[in-house]
DNA sequence: CTATTAATGTTATATTATAACATTACATTA
DNA sequence: TAATGTAATGTTATAATATAACATTAATAG
């Protein structure tokens, strides 16, 4: 099984996180001859500044502060279609957000925790569970192509939260 | 594991699985004391006019339809709100889109499978797969509350069409 | 009956997303 | 390098989905 969990819910150099991601999306973009135009980095890259997912309104004002310029909603969805595509990002359906991908090379199963406390949301890759899924699928002749799956919950920090501790985590 | 797979892809009388929505709801609504007022049973069986979901404005134009008169979106919403506290309909967050719910009382992992081709939707409540998903949020100490998953691909019907089959089935 | 609550009606508007067309940047090659 | 084509971005308008806020009506309990 495959997660962010650690990262998600625990304290980390959320920096390398951002770096990491963008790191990925310049190798990626190389292997399939795409362009990572400054747009496109910078709205990966403030879909990285947490673990949290983003509106496509919260990114244009975001993007609008860091350009110091208007930016119209066409623009960012299309960077953020653009990072669809390539699987850096997500889009979680409940939420109308996006989120950027941990593991965007690997064979994964689109499986988020969104937790209703803080907002944090935690991406799994679990072989066995898609084994699983394939098997209902098989067994009703349902031709699986790709999969949502979204659970709602409270996170490990939210559910144990101590003095000290920053409920408010990144 | 249970599902309405064989209703869904399969030639049959329609009218029964209405009937037996109105009459499930009927019962629910007595059990839990809610009333199921004219707006809100007539948007039930709208939704259940198919096994295909439909979106709120879909709804308001048939309910304006078959009312005779102007619908305001709220109306539709509240009716649709009711319903879904009461289990009787879902909404697929990936479509906004709701369909009715053929299992309303029993434990069930709100799993869908989504046909790209026709539309259709199919309900699943596969206790194994509920058992695989509980370990993985036991796993990352994820206290799971409650959860949404969306599988897309191509359903039996539409999957092996023969000349006499009528693709668009209900 | 009448006070209270639940349901519905009405108007306006918020939020999310896309269509359509204009412009600019960039790469290719004649 | 100028001409050309393509990809990316800018711009304007608007579509599609959903809700806020307040008024009115219906139903129900005391």
């Amino acid at each position: 099984m495959l997660t962010n969990t650690r990262l998600v819910h625990g304290q980390h150099d959320h920096s390398r996180c951002v770096d990491a991601a963008l790191s990925r999306a310049e190798d990626l973009c190389q292997k399939k001859n795409a362009k990572l135009t400054p747009t496109r980095a910078t709205v990966l890259s403030i879909l990285w500044q947490s673990h949290r997912p983003l509106g496509a309104y919260q990114v244009q004002d975001r993007l609008s502060k860091i350009t110091g310029k208007a930016i119209a909603p066409p623009t960012v969805y299309r960077a953020i279609e653009f990072l669809l595509r390539l699987g850096l990002i997500h889009r979680l359906p409940s939420l109308n957000a996006y989120i950027g991908c941990p593991f965007p090379n690997s064979e994964h199963s689109n499986l988020f925790m969104i937790c209703i406390e803080c907002g944090c949301v935690a991406e799994i890759a679990d072989a066995s569970l898609n084994t699983r899924l394939q098997t209902a699928c098989d067994k009703t002749n349902f031709k699986l192509h790709s999969q949502n799956i979204e659970l709602f919950g409270v996170c490990p920090q939210c559910s144990v939260p101590t003095i000290n501790e920053d409920i408010n985590h990144v």
